[in-house]
DNA sequence: CACGCGAATGAGAACGTTTTCATGTTTTAG
DNA sequence: CTAAAACATGAAAACGTTCTCATTCGCGTG
């Protein structure tokens, strides 16, 4: 591997020279400029940029945590965040803390430790006293990204008015009996939000609280805990999920128990994955940009280390998709209390 | 920002000292070794990475490309990667290169300049000599995954071996007439391999070779390509799509045309993404253990960077899903040309 | 009591850059 | 033709570590 110095040693100028021209700095005269090009290519020299760093004492890495790629939310953010920040010449340096407060803390511990400029990151809950702490303490710029707004500078959509536009739609149908299916109510931030934002919503209406029902992080089948919901005397007649994935398979859990979307039960999600809409039938939830999300976390940060000042917060518009999954409900369920659904009805309790 | 400089100052002892009990050498009174903990508590030292990097002469960094996180096959990959890196205290920085041939080298460039010790790469189409040029001069250990076993040590599946499996699966449920739809069936390796395998297969098995289609990567509406398709007098009873992406794309299409799967049409995809489960019906694919591969790319860069010899390449196992697009052919496809199979059949051309 | 030996610590070079300041070389103006 | 100004280049310090040699200290041994 060349270094500045062999190049030097090969066009017969100094490293300072080398640098010069490596840099596209003025003042080198072009024979001198051309001189050290060849030995560049002769050499096949890249300057380092770890030397470049430590004089700079900026490393030209972005670091960016979220709670998992498997996510195709945060991938995408993740996307959108890397191509702008490859646009600026930045890399990205990418972890993940599946949703788990101390992996969190560990994982930009270690983004630190690595040197990164600036964060990007997604926290469990950015509200939480113990988070806030860590959080405060970075020295660097960091932006937050689907959090709710706080301490920090934040890209998010507006999570109470996206859960409340969903109850809206519930209750323009007709359903007044609700549940909500969220992956952790009382660890999230943004799920809160879009609760209290739904709940609000259908008091306002003057419809009972919504059931909550809580699905832990690594929970993949969600046929108990749908089975658990429904079996109720007055089942919901429409469930709000906290996610696009948790609200397929709610679905999926919703076919197997025989009953049908949106005949049945209405599903509505979050998110906006795209892959959503080629479902049957077609998913109903509440699009958030990701990628446009993750674009603007990346502007905003890289403006932030170029000695601007970030905006404290930018809400980004969300967008009510709607699917084939939401419809009105059954005609027994206005009626009150009835007997199952289906002939395949699950027991009642 | 403290340095290491301020800590020995503090603790009244010299840099060289305080190196020592960062990295937990031996040889240091415990007295010592307290009065500079205290003194990196006080300060919250924190080592700089880069001032390491630069005499180590090692970044801790692992460099990933992959054509798109907006793929959870890839994205999932990348997980597993990153908790594998993870785990070994590596960092790892991610690039994508929107399945481009140019933004590949640009993005590795960019990566290899940003001093990462190891690359785990996707690339296109690991045979093509352009990019074998480059490939082979990358002086770093470096890991493919997905693509075809070639120059560098690999881990994939055996894409051959999986799409001969699906031309089997279709021949045994009476399928004869069969079409490929491929997001670049030319320039990507492991599409090519799949086809190969696929159409060779079904060469022995006495069917006439499969009509290819491809679609440009970024066209996400299927609709013209698949009615083209199956607009023909004897269309394809069965489709053999590069991925789940474009098979989910595929069966939405054929829904727009009237077409029932897998009554009309049998579908069938390549990937295992998981949330093609949850379709309805549910997609029959070819899975494969992506997160596993990631984890897998990850042991092995790791393993060659500590000194030892990669394999030359890993083959993971692919797991045939059997859901419920792919059934047995209409009735009429089996006699040969026929009319529209729905009253909503697309015209002939 | 001097000597030597091991343990603990310090001084300083090195890693590959960038950048400041100094120096040498042209050019320009007078 | 000379002096000054503009230009081109070089020497060396600095960034924050790690690591190799010294060096110092304390102490047991002859």
């Amino acid at each position: 591997m060349a270094t500045i110095r062999d190049v030097a040693r090969r066009a017969g100028v100094s490293i300072a020279t080398v640098s010069r021209v490596v840099n596209e700095q003025p003042g080198i005269r072009p024979e001198t400029r051309a001189r050290v090009h060849d030995a560049i290519d002769e050499l096949s020299f890249r300057p380092n940029a770890i030397g470049r760093s430590l004089k700079a004492g900026t490393s030209r890495v972005l670091g960016v945590m979220v709670p998992t790629l498997a996510n195709p939310v945060f991938a995408e953010a993740v996307e959108g965040l890397q191509h702008e920040a490859r646009k600026a010449g930045y890399g990205v340096m990418v972890t993940t803390s599946d949703y788990d407060a101390d992996t969190e803390r560990a994982a930009v511990e270690t983004l630190m430790i690595g040197r990164v400029d600036a964060l990007v990151l997604t926290v469990r809950d950015a509200a939480d006293a113990a988070t806030r702490a860590w959080l405060d303490a970075i020295d660097r710029p960091v932006v937050l990204i689907y959090n709710e707004p706080g301490s920090r500078p934040t890209v998010t959509v507006d999570n109470a008015a996206a859960g409340a536009a969903a109850a809206e739609m519930f209750v323009r149908l007709g359903h007044s009996r609700l549940a909500v299916v969220a992956g952790s109510l009382t660890g999230s931030d943004r799920s809160r939000a879009r609760w209290l934002g739904f709940a609000n919503a259908l008091q306002a209406q003057g419809c009972p609280p919504p059931v909550k029902v809580e699905i832990p992080f690594h929970q993949t089948d969600l046929g108990q805990a749908i089975a658990d919901l429904m079996a109720g005397d007055a089942p919901p007649t429409g469930l709000f999920c906290s996610n696009d994935l948790i609200a397929m398979r709610t679905m999926a859990a919703l076919r197997e128990l025989g009953l049908g979307v949106p005949g049945d039960v209405s599903v509505m999600g979050f998110d906006g994955i795209a892959t959503c809409r080629l479902l049957h039938p077609s998913l109903s939830t509440v699009s958030q940009p990701s990628r446009t999300m993750g674009e603007a976390a990346a502007t905003l940060v890289l403006k932030e280390l170029a000695g601007g000042v970030a905006e404290p917060f930018t809400i980004l518009p969300h967008r009510l998709v709607e699917g084939g999954s939401v419809g009105p409900p059954p005609r027994a369920a206005q009626r009150g209390p009835t007997t199952s659904p289906t002939e395949r009805g699950v027991p009642s309790t």
